[in-house]
RNA sequence: GGUGGGUUCGUAUAACGGCUAGUACUCAAGAUUUUCAUUCUUGCAAUAGGAGUUCGAUUCUCCUACCCACUACCA
């Protein structure tokens, strides 16, 4: 059979890394196999709906390089993927299920059902909806059959419920987990169709969809473990056990410090993104996300990859088709993984590192372009080179190298009091004059040498005498190799460096 | 409160029941360099606690502690 797994997104805001993650581990699981990856919008909850949502998840995904293979925005066999479009067809089945038995209308108002949870409480006790208590409920069970038509015929204010059996022992296994078991008398008759908007709840419609879609894997965040045991029997109502899929309940991602799952809070306190791209929010409140923080998407889905899974050998840099290789469930933890923000970054570092200098300019020159800079691109491939091992962000590059787009016109006061003093001014003039009657090419590996012999014949101390230089060419004193910079600047801005540094001084 | 899940350096993780508990990030020190960064080397640092099974437990069992999730006509 083939390997068919679903990312199954409820389109409330805008997706969370954790769902990104869940999205790649599925993602990896079904390529692995050779499979099919489908993107599934559940939509259901018509109150928490957050227009942009759903094309902020489609992008995403695209941003990662995350491709379903059916779905939302793409279509399949079992169009349409998106759950508001398919409510026809969750009805019959919620009204299958209380046919055979396994289920039941309920007719409880909001009112009464707050009045028997406060009851409840009041005793020290958890209110259950199931059956202990269900008998003494508003519903088609403890109504006549009469009644129960009438309200039905004459009201929309009922919703479904599940009858949890009683006295089960619900024994589920967990591609992640091992074996779990569960006493159903702890669960409630869970509602499966809601009155408020005429849907069916996430459970029903998950089931449903997850069977007509010929899903074979469930891989999906431990938030759900809680509700496996009512899936399994909803399997079981439905007479689809034989062809459930095996369900894997991924760790959470946890706060980088502190406990708790990872929220939006933690990104903004702590200063590191916590959505894939940025979000604006209809109310306006805008969240960063890695894409315009300048993460690269391999980089951030790498880093995403290994928070929680490894691949049992060292290797730490994964392209996707490397992770696609790599990939088993069974390699992946149990427990929540705090997210390390220093640990991205290093992602990065190493992705940016691996790019070729030609791609990384082209990434740099918008950025000169809003600095005002026009460059050669030929000349900032040359820069990026030199520069790219000292970046994180292709945004750091303007930072590290701005000098050698345009002269300093400051400089620094610490650095100019530790090396422009004594001799230093006047030894730099010199070195300006020696530069000037300088024949040889101006390039690194000459015009460097040539300035170390110099320095070196006149017996100066060579690293006073350098930072004193640097100091003149790059406004601080601290930064590239002197023969780096006088070699990408040119001669001529060398000595007009120099020159307006000493006039400066 | 109830139910379920989890627990190895600060963090992510490795270790068929068997070497001195490994690796990466971070941090510190040293080397290299004209400075900074890079690079290289070295170092700091962990099996939550307690019983049990076993020749031997990070690994299996139980108890305790702590953490997390769920406990909606949300997903």
């Amino acid at each position: 059979m083939k390997t068919r797994v679903r990312f199954a997104p409820s389109p409330t805001g805008p997706l969370h890394m954790g769902g990104v993650r869940t999205a790649l581990y599925n993602y990896l699981y079904a390529k692995r196999r050779g499979g099919d990856f489908i993107l599934r919008i559940e939509d259901t909850d018509s109150h928490r709906f957050v227009p942009g949502a759903e094309q902020y998840i489609i992008e995403s995904l695209r941003w990662c390089g995350i491709v379903p293979d059916e779905g939302v925005g793409i279509g399949g066999p079992h169009a349409p993927y998106r759950q508001s479009e398919r409510r026809e067809i969750y009805r019959q089945y919620a009204e299958q299920l209380v046919a055979s038995g396994h289920a039941y209308y309920a007719f409880d108002s909001a009112e009464s059902l707050e009045q028997a949870r406060a009851q409840a409480e009041a005793s020290g006790q958890t209110f259950i909806y199931n059956s202990a208590t269900r008998s003494a409920m508003c519903n088609s069970l403890t109504l006549s059959a009469e009644e129960t038509e009438r309200l039905l015929r004459e009201t929309d204010t009922w919703t479904i419920r599940f009858k949890m059996p009683l006295g089960r022992t619900v024994q589920m296994d967990d591609l992640i987990r091992g074996h779990v078991e569960i006493n159903s008398d702890t669960l409630d008759d869970k509602v499966l169709w809601k009155r408020a908007d005429s849907l069916p709840t996430y459970h029903l419609a998950n089931i449903v969809d997850d069977h007509l879609m010929e899903i074979t894997e469930v891989i999906r965040g431990e938030e759900w473990l809680p509700s496996l045991p009512l899936h399994y029997l909803l399997y079981e109502a439905f007479g689809w056990q034989d062809s459930m899929p095996r369900f894997a309940h991924l760790p959470l991602l946890l706060k980088p410090v502190g406990n708790g799952k990872l929220s939006k809070r933690d990104g903004d306190k702590m200063g590191f993104p916590v959505f894939p791209l940025r979000w604006v929010s209809p109310t306006g409140e805008v969240s960063r996300g890695y894409r315009e923080d300048g993460y690269f998407p391999e980089a951030f889905v790498n880093m995403l990859a290994l928070l929680g899974w490894n691949p049992g050998t060292e290797q730490e840099l994964f392209s996707m088709e490397e992770l696609v290789e790599a990939f088993s469930l069974e390699k992946v933890s149990k427990s929540g993984a705090k997210f390390n923000p220093e640990k991205a970054k290093w992602f990065n570092r190493e992705y940016l590192r691996g790019k070729d200098d030609a791609e990384l300019a082209e990434a740099f020159l918008p950025l000169l372009e809003a600095q005002g800079v026009r460059a050669d691109k030929a000349f900032v491939v040359k820069v990026v080179a030199l520069i790219k091992e000292r970046a994180t962000f292709v945004s750091d590059f303007w930072d590290i190298a701005w000098y050698l787009f345009k002269a300093p016109t400051e400089y620094d006061p610490k650095d100019a009091a530790k090396f422009w003093k004594d001799e230093n001014p006047a030894r730099v003039q010199e070195l300006a004059a020696f530069v000037r009657d300088f024949d040889g090419a101006f390039e690194r590996d000459v015009i460097g040498p040539a300035l170390e012999e110099y320095i070196r014949s006149r017996e100066w101390p060579m690293g006073k005498v350098m930072n004193a230089l640097r100091l003149a060419l790059t406004g601080s004193g601290s930064g590239l190799g002197i023969a780096d910079v006088a070699a990408l600047i040119g001669k001529e801005e060398f000595l007009a460096r120099v020159d307006r540094c000493c006039k400066y001084a």
